[in-house]
This record gives C-alpha cells, structure tokens and sequence, in this order.
DNA sequence: CTCCATTTGTTGAAAATTCAACATACATTT
DNA sequence: AAATGTATGTTGAATTTTCAACAAATGGAG
C-alpha cells in the first residue's frame, strides 16, 4: 500500500485525512489493487453498484455500448480519480454502464457500502469521507454538464470545437487530450472519418494544428 | 412554512428529519419561499452557486441557450425535488446553466454554504442533511447518465424511443411526459418538425399512440 | 530496415437532420 | 361563434452526418 501513497494522497476522498488515519481507513473498507491490462473489463454493465475504485495508475474509461455495437465513452479518469462512486451513493442494483481499463492500470477497489452505510466500527473519518465524496460526486455532476454542453451542439465541428474550448479554458491554448481519434469520436458522439475530415478543415483554415493527441488553438475567436 | 410542510417531507433532503426539527432546520438555512412566472428566471448562467432550490409547486427546467438561441433542456424537476444543489456542493464560482420557471411556480431558496460549510450553530442535523444530499447529488448523477444514453443515440427516431422506454420503465407503458413538442425537441437535442415528423411515423407504424404529452408504447419490442 | 498492425486521413454515395414555410389543430378570449 | 395566438404536423430543399472502402501515415517487433 505504501508504494502508492502518493497517489491516494492526491485522491480526493482522503482530503483532510493523515497518512497514519488512511492506512486504517483503507482495512476498514477492504481495500485491495488490482491489475488489468488494456480493453479489460473492471466494472461490466448490469453488476451490481458494491464497490468504488480509485485509479492508481492508467486510465479507465466510462463507457456504454449499445445493441449494435456503437460505443459511446462518457468519461475518462486518471491516477487518484474515482468511479463508481454514484452508483453505490445512489443505491442502484444495476450499473448503467461498463469500466473499462483504457490502457494498463492499476486500480484500488474498496467496499463502497462500507462508506454510504454506517461503519460498525464507527470509524471517526466516516463522515469526513461522505463528507469528501459528497464533493467528488458534485464535481462529476459538472463534468456531465460539460459533456451535455458538447452533446447538446448539431454539428461534428460544434462538438468539438466546444470540447476543445473547453479543454482549453483549463489548460490553455496548447493541451493534449486523453483519446485518440476514434475515442475522441465515440466521446463526442461523431463518425470518426468525419472528425478526422472536420480537423483537416480546421487545420487548413488555420484555427488549430495538432500533432496525435497534442492540439493547439491558434484563433480562440473561431465561431462554435 | 406550515403550509408547504407536505412538500418539504417528500423532499430528500430532509429524509430522517421529524417536522419540528425542520422547522428549525429552514431557520438555520435561511430559507425563503418565492414565486415566478412561467418562463421567468430562477437562477441565471454566470451567477454565483450560493443557493439551494427546493420546487415547492409546478416545474422549473435547467436550461441552456447557446450563442445562436438554440435552447436546449438538460433536465426538469418537480414539487419536492431539489436544484442547484451540485454548484453549491462543487463550490463552483459561476452556473453554467440557467434555472427557469417552466410553468408558474413556488420554491424554496436556501442558503446552501449553511450546509456545505460548517454550521457555526453545530446544528445537529448538519451531517444527516450532508448524508441526503450526496444520495441526492448521486441520484442526479444517474439521470444525466440517462440523458447522455439518449444523446449519444444518433437518429432522431433512436433518442426519441431511448427516453420514451425510460420512462415506460418507471412509468409503466402508458405515461405523461414533462415536456409540450418544442420542449421534448430541447431536451433530446434535436429538431422540432423532425420530431414531429417522427412521431407520426411511429404512430403509423402502431408502436405508439400519443394525445398530447400523453404516450402509449405499444410495441416496446420496437428496435431502438 | 522491413514488415505488420494499428491509427488516421480522404472520398463519394446514401441516409438523416435541419431549416423554412406553411397548414392544421387546439385553446382562450372577446 | 368568431377571432386570435400558440402548438403541432407536413413538406421539400439544403446541409450534414454516416457509412464503406481505401489510402496514407505511424509505431513496434523481429
């Protein structure tokens, strides 16, 4: 567990909680790590909402696959990001969608009914914890505003220029995002050959380059 | 107060509250009860995140309009059901939604840095309020999940049936929706005429009957 | 370095959406 | 009952997306 303090020191659910305190709290609510190599499986759609996982290290991805095989990614977290949070808060039976480890990573998976029901233990953190989570959860409720935002805009180069602004608006003209061309599609909810054609487009008229994942808006002025 | 005291019990925030205690609770919140008219502002895009609604009668709409008008409706809530919440929680500095009376309406505003803040008067109901909001803010979660299901869904006809067997899910087949034709538009994010359009066609197909914003899935085999 | 697999870009045709304009239905008031 | 305003339905043209197929580029492995 120590090898990885660093980055559950980062994680907001132990805000304001001591190294000494988080070691207890992590017995207490059964954590364990757990490996998974790229397109695994960690949480699958339909299982039932027991546990919470923090990424220790990789990236996870929320995503949603219909009947034909569309998939749609609805978010992506890293190192010290939570998920699954909403689902044992909320009480659900039945996740509404699949975890999926969108490169190696590493994960911690606790009992997330250890934190929402009363400890037995009475484990005087408890309520710093929900107290914690009640502002994770608040903040993924922002992240799904933002990708309303995106959704909610008709055309291909709409979305993404609203994504790109977005991300811009955090980390400056010049970023790099966390998906490549078809995860960037299945995330704006666009053909990804159309993507690819709107960049182009973009680029030649000289509102943006970008290099991989790398982009930079050079005219933030462009109409949306 | 008194007269609104049935609402505020069905309200989750005060789930494992006794009628006395609330009363002292809405003191402690700062709670005043105002009116609007249909179409009226509640909260507007670019205000502080400082208070709490809590929808007393009729209906209130998280809107939000573009830069070319387009509206679009992230979500309705009813008597009873709280919004505004998750900026209060997430201690964000602007909304970035607007709040608007959708039909003539009564709420109740709070001071929401009372709850999320530490209450100087050590309120003993602090952390039972806490605890009910983060099943709330979760709950909340939830559904901008179900709305993302339905805007990633690409034809016009796929968002449509996606959220219509939503709400036969809860509902049962026959059911009333919150939204006229130009309102549903909004909040499946696509066109009007298009959506009328496809009504009819479902209707001619025999998987549905509507009279108004009353529905009758007939078929719910229908292929999504 | 070459080969292979994956990712990204390009294109044209088919399908769907949007837009605008109008017709019809509905509800309320005078 | 007529008139008015709003909501809903219908249609065709223009725009955009999706789909499929392929070309080009990229990145590792041997």
């Amino acid at each position: 567990m120590r090898k990885y303090q660093n980055v559950l020191r980062q994680c907001r659910l132990f805000e304001h909680v001591s190294d000494e305190n988080l070691l207890a709290m992590l017995g207490c609510l059964h954590a364990s790590i757990q490996r998974f190599h790229k397109n695994q499986m960690i949480l699958t759609e339909g299982m039932p909402a027991s546990h919470i996982g923090i990424v220790l290290s990789g990236t996870v991805q929320l995503v949603r696959v219909d009947y034909y095989g569309n998939r749609s990614i609805v978010a992506s977290m890293t190192a010290s990001q939570l998920f699954g949070e909403s689902f044992v808060c909320a009480e659900v039976q039945a996740i509404p969608v699949s975890i999926v480890a969108a490169e190696d990573c590493e994960v911690m998976l606790v009992d997330g009914r250890r934190i929402v029901h009363a400890c037995s233990n009475a484990c005087e953190f408890h309520s710093r914890m929900i107290f914690n989570l009640l502002k994770i959860v608040a903040a993924k409720n922002l992240l799904f505003n933002q990708k309303i935002e995106i959704t909610s805009r008709r055309t291909t180069r709409e979305k993404l220029m609203t994504y790109l602004l977005q991300q811009a608006k955090v980390q400056g003209s010049s970023f790099v995002i966390p998906y490549n061309r078809q995860e960037l599609a299945d995330f704006l909810e666009v053909d990804r050959s159309g993507l690819s054609a709107e960049i182009s487009k973009l680029r030649r008229e000289g509102v943006l380059t970008c290099r991989k994942n790398a982009f930079t808006l050079l005219r933030e002025d462009a109409e949306v």
